[in-house]
DNA sequence: GTCTATAGGATGATAGAC
DNA sequence: GTCTATCATCCTATAGAC
């Protein structure tokens, strides 16, 4: 029984617009025009631009930090749980992609309590990540080289996976996290 | 014998305050407050923010094309072109650091000829990486497998090694090139 | 090559009517 | 929940003095 509220309303389309133009570029007259009402009329939903930031990059975020824990703390091998943060990246990828662009590109147009918490997940997400790989190495289920350079290897891609899914057209969810898994873990193991 | 002209100080410093916050971010009070003068000052360099910006990506946006038209011209092996092409991204990134942040996230601010020069180019490039990877399929130097997935990967990884080399401090050039051709090419070989 | 002054328009946000 | 009207500020860019 999801009701879609005016403000969510809102801020998905401007997590569309952002996508295309960045979030300086857009104004609020722009999303207000894309929803034909007037700009005025979004402060009654919201207290301003930046609260439209935050509600589009730190939900994304939360998913993430939740995904990685349960992850994390899976009985499984380091490559199974490799194998599921890959497939935790297309889903959300799937789910949000608008929103991908801003997490990537406008985070640092964040303030105060928003940027910080942003920056704290960020960097607890990529700390696991990489303590990950450095456990693999250690128990010979990845080939003992260059851990920081496959961390940023798998990172990259799958943090600009968002670009190529809208570019390639919508794909298999099944063949396209078989195919990823495939790319990105048959060179290391 | 090459001068700093005042017009390539100020695409140097605005490339830098781009990278930060973007390009629609920055206003040339920035710009000029950076150098110690005033706004007005800048126009006697440069006819307006756009050029700027037009320099910036399109100087390295042509690196890029003949780097590519180079290699893909060599008689050798497939491989031995990709690697070229790793190394060719490595030795862009670290003498253009700051303007791959721009060509990554603000090409879409380019105007009229510039943004069409922008987009033949990367188009171009990116059909001369995807053929070279079909071929090396067919000559059976790459494993048979999701040759657009492969080309994302490659791609993606050494378009964001920017943020990577800003982030991880400066590293021995030729160590870094070993471990990228060897993580970028040993899973897909 | 830099300055002051300013044009002309856009921007985020508020007040108050309906 | 949306509107009109408006404020105060900021923006790119130009004109003309030094």
């Amino acid at each position: 029984m999801k009701t879609i509220s005016r403000k969510d309303e809102i801020v998905k389309v401007a997590a569309t617009l952002f996508r295309k133009r960045g979030y300086s570029a857009i104004t609020m007259r722009d999303i207000a025009s894309e929803m034909d009402i007037k700009a005025a009329s979004l402060y009654n939903h919201i207290s301003g631009k930046q609260e439209i930031l935050a509600d589009i990059i730190l939900e994304v975020a939360q998913e993430f930090t939740t995904g990685m824990n349960q992850v994390i703390s899976q009985q499984s091998s380091t490559l199974k749980k490799l194998e599921n943060l890959i497939e935790l990246h297309i889903d959300i990828t799937l789910n949000h992609s608008e929103a991908l662009a801003s997490l990537n590109n406008d985070w640092m147009h964040l303030e105060g309590d928003n940027l910080n918490a942003f920056i704290n997940m960020r960097d607890e997400y990529e700390d696991n990540f990489r303590e990950l790989i450095k456990i693999g190495i250690e128990v010979n289920e990845i080939r003992s080289a260059h851990p920081e350079v496959i961390l940023f290897s798998i990172l990259s891609t799958l943090r600009t996976l968002h670009l190529w899914y809208e570019k390639r057209g919508k794909l298999d969810v099944n063949v396209l996290k078989k195919d990823m898994v495939s790319v990105l873990l048959k060179g290391i193991m």
